[in-house]
DNA sequence: CTGAAAGCGCTTACAG
DNA sequence: CTGAAAGCGCTTACAG
């Protein structure tokens, strides 16, 4: 309990059962205007609150709100959990962190979702196994994967068209007449390193442009280490699109490094459009994900099946744009 | 409750009675070896877990930490989350994430730890009121101030030397034929910003050497900002000791653009060694926060706390270290 | 070591 | 609209 002092107190002090305190502070309930009163009145005095864990106990539900996240070091997500934090604050909702080391969630991160019985649960860059899905729908949990997607299982799913947007921007560097590329990956088997890619090749293909491919893992070292690789062979291709941002950074400085000059010599296009992409000396081309506007989506569904559970499954595409900077 | 069985269905499958089956999983009561395994062996077949909010109401306690942090765009922070929430887990303890949007933690943050009942609180990056200070106080509640100190208050604080840091910073500047110095600060009235500014101007005193104190803000444009305005002046000092990596990379940014050479021209120091000051193209000396370290000593103060609450402060202090690198 | 009973602080039918 | 009663799933004295 938040202190000393539970409904029996308030409702002592306002010459009322217990059971009525309880009706003005869950809603829901007709409470005349007068008794309402003289509740309020007394809980102010006392400095009553509900105590949370013996609502969650009858009614079975919480507040708490469980966001799975893996890559804190991509600002893009603190950035995320900050917005997702900030949102569900104005709703009354709280905010369970869990930091999970592995592209799949792991059992002991859903046994802690389960234990605080959250009231949704959001896994911003990860995916879970179809046993561990099943687990949150028998306890009517709603579940969104937050740009992310799973091959062949439905979730609800919120992210950025990724495949008309890495078409744009195969487009785009195309018209600005580079033709051999490179496409640098973040893990393998992330749905947005896949569709990212699918989309660029498939413009490239139209345009009977070939590509290399290169994999890597959606961090600034893994961008630079890749981008050195390709230039010790010497290859510099005309362009480099890189699947996220804080790779794309690695790859720009690799490129500064050895200078070898962008636009000039080879243009670098991110996917993002975090804070670090418009600082000065980066300067880098990108396709926004707008955040806020993804947060929103999620939130709104979350709260939809919080009110009534239907497990209602969809993707969600939100379009972005092309943010066109000094790297192109 | 994170399934729909509970320690009366154990009880009756193991042939015990309930207060069995709890005395089994609650732990310190003393239970025949054979019983046990009864119990255990029924409640893994039946997948129970008791319910932490039927626990939380009976103890009183719960197994939720309260982490509470303002400044989410500096890539020192996340890290630090990312720590915290590690050590707790492997603890049995979750992370409740606050996000306050200023210096000092405001009253619903407050009530929102409180409606927890949190085992403990660690603000990373702001600070409370006295009034609030109490009401923790009031509920045993431990509380950790992370990188922040308060003038006149007692708080259980964990950072880092700050003063000795940022004397050796200045001695290592001087040393290095720096006269004419600039101190960037972040937001004037934090413990840290100060404290790193006196550090550095005794040691510039006892030399006789002034030097050009700034505000800023702990943000990267803060930095850059601020960088800016010096050179338009025309003044580029021998020195930069910035007061954190952040607003450091952002100075870098603002000099580079103005093709002031770092180390030859002018030099610059930051504070936190944050991964990006590691950065090749950035390459920053700084003074290393040892990130782990700090966590570790919260975290068993608080896990002290928790199992007996003395209410007991210290400032506890990491020495760190001086990480050269190619911008002195 | 174990069971029967009380009680944590709420919500929610059930009456009136 | 409001009170008396039951009950959510546990823990914890109290007996034996």
């Amino acid at each position: 309990m938040s202190n000393g002092i539970n409904a029996k107190d308030v409702a002592k002090l306002a010459g009322v059962s217990q059971p009525t305190v309880s009706r003005v502070f869950f809603g829901g309930a007709s409470v005349s205007e007068k008794t309402r009163k003289k509740v309020l009145a007394a809980a102010e005095e006392l400095g009553y609150s509900p105590n949370e864990f013996a609502r969650s106990l009858i009614t079975n539900k919480t507040r708490i709100i469980g966001l799975v996240m893996k890559g804190v070091k991509n600002p893009f997500y603190p950035q995320v959990l900050k917005e997702f934090t900030s949102h569900f604050k104005k709703l009354g909702y709280s905010i369970l962190f869990v930091h999970t080391s592995n592209d799949e969630i792991q059992k002991e991160d859903v046994e802690t979702l389960l234990k605080y019985n959250v009231a949704g649960v959001i896994i911003t860059d990860a995916t879970l196994s179809l046993k561990v899905t099943e687990d949150f729908k028998k306890n009517k949990i709603p579940l969104v994967l937050f740009n992310r997607k799973v091959e062949g299982q439905n979730f609800f799913t919120v992210g950025t068209n990724n495949l008309a947007a890495s078409r744009k921007i195969a487009e785009y560097l195309i018209q600005k007449g580079c033709s051999d590329m490179v496409y640098i990956s973040g893990e393998r088997n992330t749905s947005t390193s896949i569709e990212r890619e699918k989309g660029f090749s498939e413009v490239l293909e139209k345009h009977q442009l070939g590509y290399q491919q290169y994999d890597s893992d959606f961090s600034y070292e893994g961008g630079y280490k890749t981008a050195k690789k390709i230039i010790q062979k010497g290859e510099i291709p005309s362009a480099f699109f890189v699947a996220n941002d804080i790779m794309a950074l690695g790859v720009l400085d690799a490129l500064r490094e050895n200078n070898i000059l962008v636009p000039a010599e080879t243009k670098v296009v991110g996917f993002d459009n975090i804070d670090m992409a418009g600082w000065p000396l980066y300067s880098l081309t990108t396709w926004e994900q707008p955040i806020s506007e993804m947060v929103e989506k999620t939130v709104k569904y979350v709260l939809a099946e919080i009110d009534e559970y239907t497990g209602m499954t969809e993707n969600i595409e939100i379009k972005g744009q092309l943010i066109e900077r000094k790297t192109t």
